[in-house]
DNA sequence: GTCTATATTTTGATAGAC
DNA sequence: GTCTATCAAAATATAGAC
């Protein structure tokens, strides 16, 4: 039996998916939860921090999912392969988590949006690191490195636009789709050459 | 000198890019156009119709860019080359623009929301249309279309992510960068072999 | 076409009883 | 921990003068 604090973020993360943060009032979400708006504030300060709140949660169990699936792999091409994997399986398993917050990032006060902004950082350059080990190692071909990290993480999420829990595809399967796609994007040489070419 | 209606658009533009759609009060456009709130409802019958009047737009300008790119061109390579080129030129060049349309769809009521969905899917189905088409002639190897044309739009937005208008690197070498990427990524037989066998 | 003034509703948040 | 009652502010939109 969940307690009411859980009930209240499940809640706010499932209005603030379908309306946005904005758009969903503190009413909104007492009522789903069968209590009055007044109870919502002795177990959250302020409407804000909800959002801070599964926002700060999200990031952090993305940043130790991928460390997890990372965890003994030392091939470069490994590593890359389980990187966009646990991306992608993570946003198709937390799709309403990871939607808001990616969209949802205005609603935080300034300390709440750099803090949360400075873990997307930190997990991006995780990636960014893989990227540029395998250039080093020769098994990438050179190119911008933040321009690639940007180009794998925004196709991973294509996913999440028509994904379908309960759909027929299976979640491992579509993630090996975008693996075998940015393995592939990696390795060969027309996009890094174009990029490395006119970045300068 | 522009009209009042204009500059209203482009001042609600600019806002419900940097705060969003729901966090842009009436006053706060009216303040910035130099005039009263009130004086917003002689040129638009409400908010809602504003966001709606620059979706619209935008998608229209968005598909017209597009068939305009695309006549002439018969080689189905050079037509999904083209298409990219157009896509992300058109999203380097109205990011604020293609930022809104992209992300403020439910702040449109439910008629203008159908309607908005509607010219979208005709946009994809451009698309779609190419790489089925592309399958059929053996150009492009057998996957699902549209998880296909989903990475592939996805992946031609990530641009606008982190392009400056004023930065060194030219809308051009960047629309090339993603139009290699995703020709290679369509001719290869590694990605689309995954999804034609999962797919099912 | 723009103004002042205002109607109406709703919001996030607080006080204090139980 | 949840309630009722309420505050103060802000929102969208309208009426009518100029």
């Amino acid at each position: 039996m969940p307690s009411m604090k859980a009930t209240i973020t499940d809640v706010a993360v499932d209005l603030f998916h379908r309306k946005g943060y904005f758009a969903t009032s503190i009413s909104e979400i007492a009522h789903q939860c069968g209590i009055q708006k007044a109870s919502i504030y002795y177990h959250y300060p302020s409407k804000e921090n909800i959002l801070f709140h599964i926002q700060q949660v999200t990031m952090e169990e993305l940043t130790a999912y991928l460390r997890a699936n990372l965890e003994g792999l030392v091939d470069i091409g490994d590593r890359m392969g389980a990187a966009v994997r646990s991306h992608v399986r993570f946003h198709l398993n937390k799709q309403k988590e990871t939607f808001i917050a990616n969209s949802e990032l205005r609603g935080l006060t300034p300390e709440h949006y750099q803090e949360i902004v400075q873990k997307r950082d930190e997990y991006e350059q995780i990636f960014q690191a893989i990227i540029r080990e395998g250039i080093e190692e020769g098994v990438f071909s050179a190119a911008d490195v933040k321009i690639l990290s940007y180009a794998i993480l925004t196709l991973c999420n294509a996913g999440a636009i028509w994904f379908k829990p309960r759909g027929r595809m299976p979640v491992d399967a579509i993630a090996d789709i975008y693996k075998n796609f940015v393995l592939r994007g990696l390795r060969a040489g027309d996009l890094a050459a174009v990029a490395v070419a006119t970045a300068g």
